[in-house]
DNA sequence: GACAATTGTAATAATTGACGTTACTTCAAT
DNA sequence: ATTGAAGTAACGTCAATTATTACAATTGTC
């Protein structure tokens, strides 16, 4: 959802965008909205304004900002680990196992974010664009005016 | 905990072990091992006998499975994607914006599975049982029978 | 300054999904 | 036939996410 959001802002560059005309496009209630937002507010990403006339809008250009920092600022825990459930501790693979995988998830979180850090806002925007482009096309013969 | 349940059978090299046996282990019910199991027996992970003194058992030796297995094999349904709400079919970017970030969280995923490739059941059991060593030398001094 | 729009935040459901429990059936070795 | 164990269904529990409502705090506009 926070990519979603994030898209959408990007989409009116630079105008800002209140929590409820946010929270209609993503089908959500505006509180929601306003709690994603805060978290992206933490992490610098997004820029919020309290009173009348205000609302959100990206602190950076969405080229700037790719969808590892969107993941790292949303993600509050590891998404592996924590079994929460305690092992047995007479058990000898019990005890250590935690460990011993704690650095293999660690590692393939790493390949994860590395990866997601190859794809920016910008290029999401780019992608929807074109498709809606294409789609227009099909239904507007007519080249629209800029919308 | 999938991971938890193999490195006990790779633990007891090639016999088999009751669902019971290691409910106990993993200090939880021995139905939610035999679900666990059901899964892993789909991805012909263990090969488990019914009647009276069966069990599981890997069916394949812990260097031959790796991680990326593990988690295909028990991750039923992407980790991201499915935002389970669909978005306002009025809005450019939500129309399309899921379409867009399916790849990218392919890609994502992918990226994962490539880092957990990378390790196999027999490096987690090795890893466990020097930690056991190490820690438990003065307590263990003959390979006990139980466990 | 009054007013209206909008965020921040708390309190409290409602929903969902994972885990747990019980109970019963089916299967295979002895 | 008896027995130990998996397969499975039905239902209960619990935690986390999402939703809803309500209200105080803030800020631009008149």
């Amino acid at each position: 959802m926070a990519v979603h959001v994030l898209a959408l802002l990007a989409y009116k560059e630079g105008d800002r965008v209140t929590s409820a005309s946010l929270a209609g496009s993503v089908n959500t209630n505006p509180v929601i909205v306003r709690r994603l937002l805060l978290a992206l507010q933490k992490a610098k990403l997004v820029d919020t304004c309290k009173g009348a006339g205000a609302g959100s809008r990206l602190s950076r250009a969405p080229r700037r900002i790719n969808l590892a920092e969107v993941y790292r600022s949303v993600e509050a825990a590891a998404p592996f680990a924590a079994p929460s459930r305690k092992p047995n501790a007479a058990c000898p693979v019990g005890r250590c196992i935690k460990e011993t995988l704690r650095k293999v998830f660690a590692s393939a979180e790493n390949a994860l974010e590395r990866d997601l850090g190859k794809t920016t806002l910008g290029d999401v925007v780019a992608a929807v664009k074109a498709s809606g482009a294409r789609r227009k096309r099909i239904y507007w013969t007519r080249p629209a005016s800029g919308n």
